[in-house]
DNA sequence: CTGTTAGCGCGTTCAA
DNA sequence: TTGAACGCGCTAACAG
C-alpha cells in the first residue's frame, strides 16, 4: 500500500495538520519541523492522492472557453465538442462557461478575456488572435495566476501556458509535399485560399506551404492569396473568379475554413478540369468532397482532442501537476478517401 | 451542488446502506423499496461520484498485458509505453503485470491467457494471434467476466470486448493510394514485405493494399509477398534478393515491422534507383529513413495511445461505465518528412 | 430485509 | 507554531 499522510505524520513525529501545511506550502510551520516532514515525505516516497484531495476540498474547476462565433463547420464542431465536455462536467469536476465573440475581432477578444478574469476561473481557453492587445489581456490573466491555454490558433510571445493545436508550419509543408508529389512534376500555378492573414495559424500554414514548394517543386508557382474570411459565400466567389482567370491552374490549397464555398465553386466548373486540391478540416462537406474525388486530401485537427486536452491541461496547471506530454500533442491528421473514420 | 447518497436516502425515506445496495445491485432489498430508491435517484438526477466510490473501496485494477517478445522497434516502443503506464499506476489505481511470450506462437498465447485468468484480474489486454484456440481462451476469460481488449492486432469473432488498434484494411488502402499517386501513372511491379500472414493485421493491410492497386492503379503489379517475420535480418535478405531480381521495381510497401533490415537493404543498393517506399510504424529507423528520403511515407499507430486507451477501456468495462468513444479511436497517422513530431 | 457506524485519504476549522 | 476532530461522498462491516 502506498504511504498516506498518516504514515508521514507518524514517521516525522508530527500531526496530520502539520503534514498538510507542509504539503500545501502553507505558513505557520517552523523551518525545522518543515524539514522533518519533507524528509519523511521523500523517505517514504509519498505521492498525494489527488482524487481524495479533490473530494475533501469539494474542488470544482470553473473554466472559461472563449470561442469565435464563426459560421463554418469546423467552428461548429469545436462548439459541439465543448458542449460534450460540459455534459461530462459532473464526472470531471469542471464547470465550463463559453463566451462567444465575433470572429477576427481582437478588441472583442480583449473584452472577453477581461470579463473572464473578473470571474476568477481556474483556467481560460481561447482561440487566439495575433495582436498585442490580446497578449496584454493574457498577461493580465497570468498576473492573477490564471492558467491560459490557446486553442487552434496560438499566441507566441504571450504568457499563455500551453497551446492546444497543431504545428501549422508543418501542416503547410505537408500540404505542399502532398500537392507537389500528387502533381508529379507538372509545372504551373496553384491557388491558395485562406481565411485571414490576421490569424497566426493561417499565416503559418502559408509560410510552410510556400517554403516547400519553392525548395522542392520550383516549377509550381503560387497565385496571390485569396482571403475568404472563413465564409463559404465569399470563398465561392473568390475561387470561381480564380478558376475563370487561370485556365492553366494545377491545384488549390485551402488552408482555412469555409470549404463549403470552395467545393461549390469546384463543382460549378464541372468535371472538365482535374485540379489537385488539398483542404483543411474534416467536415461533412470536405468528407463528401473527398469521397467524390473533388478534394484529394484533407489535413485535419481533431477538435475533440483539442478541447479535452485543453481541459486536462488547465486542470493540471491549476493544481501544479504534470501531464502526459505525448497525450497532449495534437496531430496533423491526413485523410485520403481511403482512411476516413 | 449535485445530489449525494444522503439526498437519495432522505428523499426515499431509507438509510444510506439501502441506497448503496440499490446502486450496486446487491441483493437483500424488497422490490418496493428498490423502486422507491430508484425513483428518488432519477427524480434528483443522481450520478455517482466514481472517485469517492473508488476511494471508499480502496479500488485498484489488477490488469494483465500479454505482449510478444519481438525484437523490433515497434514492439520495444509498445513495451516502453506499458512501462510508462506502470509508472503512473499509483495515480490511476492500476496494478499492471506484463506477460511476455514468443511472437507468432498461438499455443504460448493460450497458456498466457489461461495463466492470466488464474490471477482473476480486472482486465486483460493482448496482442492477438488469429487462431481458434486463442478465441477459446478469450472465451474462457469472458466466461469469468474478465474484460478483454485486443491490442494492435484484433481477433474478430471472439468474445473480446474491444479492439485498441487501427483499421488495417484502411491502412493498406491508404498505402496503396499514396504509392499509386506518388508513382504518377508509371507501370511496373512493387514488392510487399510483411511479417507473417498468421497475424490478422498484416493480412488485412495486404488485402486493402491489393484491392486499391487493382481497382485504381491497374498498371502496378504486386510481387509475391515477402514474409520477414518482423525480424530485421530476415527482412534485409529478402529485400536484397528482390532488388537484385527485379531491375524494374517501382516501389515497396513494408506492412510489418523489422524495417531496420529493409532500410539496410535499400541503402546497400546505393542511390542508383529511386524507389517509392511506404512503411509502417514510426521508429528511430523509419524516422531517419524518412528524413533521408529513403522512405517516402510512414503509416503509424500511436502505441502510447493504444496502451492508454486499452487501460481506460478495461477500467471502464470493469465498472460497467461508458467511455468517450471518439477518444478511443486509434488513428492511422501518416507521416511525411514534413510533419514528423 | 434494513439501519448504524466506521472508515478510505485528505483538507480545514478551531483550540491549545 | 502545532494538534485534535470533523467532514467530503461513498462502501462495508455488523447489528437489528
Amino acid at each position: 500500500m502506498r504511504p498516506t499522510v498518516h504514515d508521514i505524520a507518524a514517521s516525522a513525529g508530527v500531526s496530520l495538520a502539520t503534514v498538510d501545511r507542509v504539503l500545501n506550502r502553507r505558513p505557520g510551520v517552523r523551518a525545522a519541523t518543515r524539514a522533518k516532514v519533507e524528509a519523511a515525505i521523500d523517505r517514504l516516497g509519498y505521492v498525494r492522492d489527488v482524487a481524495a484531495a479533490n473530494l475533501a476540498k469539494g474542488r470544482v474547476y470553473p473554466l472559461v472557453f472563449i470561442l469565435p462565433d464563426s459560421n463554418n463547420s469546423f467552428m461548429h464542431g469545436l462548439h459541439a465538442e465543448v458542449r460534450e465536455a460540459i455534459a461530462r462536467a459532473a464526472a470531471e469536476r469542471t464547470d465550463i462557461r463559453v463566451i462567444e465573440i465575433p470572429a477576427f475581432d481582437p478588441a472583442a477578444l480583449v473584452v472577453a478575456l477581461d470579463a473572464a478574469r473578473a470571474e476568477r476561473p481556474a483556467g481560460v481557453a481561447l482561440v487566439a488572435i495575433d495582436a498585442d492587445e490580446v497578449r496584454d489581456a493574457v498577461a493580465r490573466l497570468a498576473e492573477k495566476g490564471v492558467p491560459v491555454v490557446t486553442l487552434v490558433s496560438d499566441l507566441p510571445g504571450s504568457r499563455r501556458d500551453h497551446y492546444a493545436g497543431v504545428d501549422n508550419i508543418a501542416a503547410g509543408r505537408t500540404a505542399a509535399s502532398l500537392l507537389g508529389r500528387f502533381l508529379g512534376g507538372r509545372a504551373g500555378p496553384v491557388a491558395v485560399l485562406a481565411g485571414s492573414m490576421l490569424v497566426r495559424d493561417h499565416r503559418e500554414r502559408l509560410e510552410g506551404f510556400a517554403a516547400v514548394l519553392q525548395a522542392e517543386f520550383p516549377d509550381i508557382t503560387i497565385l496571390p492569396v485569396l482571403e475568404g474570411r472563413d465564409e463559404p459565400q465569399r470563398a465561392e466567389t473568390l475561387v470561381a473568379a480564380t478558376l475563370a482567370a487561370h485556365a492553366d491552374l494545377l491545384g488549390l490549397y485551402s488552408l482555412g475554413a469555409g470549404n463549403r464555398g470552395l467545393i461549390a465553386a469546384l463543382k460549378a466548373q464541372g468535371g472538365e478540369r482535374s485540379l489537385t486540391v488539398i483542404a483543411h478540416e474534416l467536415t461533412v462537406h470536405t468528407r463528401a468532397a473527398l469521397q467524390d474525388g473533388i478534394i484529394d486530401a484533407v489535413l485535419n485537427q481533431d477538435a475533440g482532442h483539442e478541447v479535452r486536452s485543453a481541459i486536462r491541461i488547465l486542470k493540471a496547471k491549476a493544481d501544479g501537476l504534470a501531464v502526459v506530454e505525448a497525450q497532449e500533442r495534437i496531430r496533423i491528421d491526413i485523410f485520403l478517401r481511403d482512411n476516413l473514420p
